[in-house]
DNA sequence: TGACTTTTAAGGGATATTCCCTTAGAATTA
DNA sequence: TAATTCTAAGGGAATATCCCTTAAAAGTCA
């Protein structure tokens, strides 16, 4: 049960579906998700901590930190 | 391709046998996991945080800070 | 309240993936 | 070089994924 999605997802107040639809997956799919069905690919917990500016870690509960992390720097080619 | 997980394991000279062994897998599993081969599930990736001490997010290269996030308690691999 | 709409969850099945096995290849060491 | 250790490839049974249809739950409003 992935709480910590479910929670960022109704404060946002956006839907299963319209979240599936970001994901590119079908909203029962993104159903099992969040009810810890299925497991989450990786691929998909990288977009869902970009859109709700959190961290992977905080997602699943990892931490309570609810920040990201800094993002990886560019390249510095001067 | 897990850069980060692979150069932190050999960082600390230890073989995919070993890490395979710490996840519950085989080594040809792990090995597949480092190559990209296969999606590394989550449940083994908050294993390999715990282990080298760091985050999900710099494991799968979202961040370039290596420190784990607070509210963990640090894993002792003895 | 009841009808209607919206949202979420369940059941089922074709397909794709996972995982381990065996073994080959690469790297290391004596 | 030979022996050993370590990593990767090929193959297949078992498993999981994903979507579809549909049921159920939740919300809306006359």
């Amino acid at each position: 049960m992935y709480k910590r999605i479910r929670d960022l997802r109704e404060d946002r107040d956006m839907t299963q579906t319209e979240m599936a639809q970001y994901l590119g997956i079908h909203q029962t799919t993104y159903s099992d998700y969040e009810l810890g069905n299925l497991n989450i690919p990786v691929s998909s917990l990288v977009k869902i901590a970009s859109l709700f500016r959190t961290s992977i870690d905080y997602l699943v509960g990892l931490t309570d930190e609810r920040k990201p992390y800094p993002g990886r720097q560019p390249a510095d080619f001067s």
